[in-house]
DNA sequence: TCCGCAGGTTAACACTCGTTAACCTGCGGA
DNA sequence: TCCGCAGGTTAACGAGTGTTAACCTGCGGA
């Protein structure tokens, strides 16, 4: 059972990912709970904060469980399998929090900034290493591209889930998986 | 030497690829051209008509060009590397555009979404009977979905352009083909 | 029983937004 | 020379924004 500020945060996300940012009111977001606007104040600080536990939270899973699945393993082939899989079951799972997490993070406020985009970087490395494990002829910044790449393709999911999750993951994973390591 | 009119059509889809539609104002549209806010009316219609006439301008001229490459070739094969080629073009030339087009859509009103709607089903489509006429394990829903994901890893240019045009375009143009075609 | 407070409400404030109105200026053509 | 207008300007309006203030209500514990 959610709390209620988790439920906020929740229903948020999936605003700014339909509309944007800017595009959501903090009336729209209470309208969205049940509740009015001032009243989103007695469990967030602010607008601000809401975007930024939204993006931090996704940023911060999405490097935790990563590094765990892809510790699981020694083989770097498995690795990046278990990587693929890993991304997928989170956009299936949350496509508002990808769409957020992939177009919102210029509103976030300085502090905010700093921490997602470290988080980011060190999630983008961990792929960054088993790619280059695999693919000696690329460099640290070709990986880096190849894999910001397989991103935009994994995080496709939302704009097109016509094909029931199961096809899609398998699809994408196999894509995926394609287009890394020709 | 572009006409005013269109000078403010293109530093409008670059702020709003930067900002958000609803975070760019006409104020600083106005600025960016040199001008302020409100002798923009003296060009354009409203703000709702910068959005409208940049989406439907990329769309048109994305659907246009990419019938005129494709019909270039009567090679299944040679047709698909011209429609990631002309893809590559136009998002390494305008990486601003691809970011709004894909991001911004629902922002428009009714009439020009249907219009955007339309012709951007109608490039999917080009794309999706090159695929199927390489891929006949899938059907016409999951051959639609592969090129989606596809323009999702050609779009990931404006988010990484670490590694200049040349090798990027070479990259991703790899890259598209082994998720494509396995 | 009664207090305190968590969690709502509505009213109001200061601000920004898109847009319109009214006005000004320089310049090409009759 | 003088007119008309293309293309600017600033001022102002109404709507909507995030946020704060003031107030209300129900309920668990002393």
């Amino acid at each position: 059972m959610p709390t209620r500020r988790q439920e906020i945060l929740r229903t948020a996300s999936e605003l700014f990912a339909e509309r944007g940012f800017h595009g959501v009111s903090m009336n729209d977001i209470g309208a969205a709970c049940g509740i009015s606007g001032p009243a989103l104040y007695k469990h967030v600080r602010g607008k601000d904060e809401l975007l930024a536990e939204a993006l931090v939270d996704v940023s911060e899973e999405l490097l935790a469980t990563g590094r765990e699945r892809a510790a699981a393993t020694d083989d770097a082939s498995d690795r990046l399998d278990a990587l693929v899989a890993w991304h997928l079951d989170f956009s299936l799972r949350h496509p508002a929090l990808i769409v957020v997490q992939e177009r919102e993070w210029s509103n976030l406020g300085d502090a905010a900034r700093t921490t997602v985009r470290r988080l980011q970087l060190a999630y983008i490395d961990l792929w960054v290493d088993v790619v280059r494990s695999l693919r000696d002829d690329l460099d640290r910044a070709e990986a880096r591209a190849a894999v910001q790449a397989t991103f935009g393709l994994l995080n496709s999911t939302p704009h097109s889930a016509r094909i029931g999750p199961a096809r899609m993951r398998e699809l994408l994973a196999r894509m995926a998986r394609a287009a890394l390591v020709d």
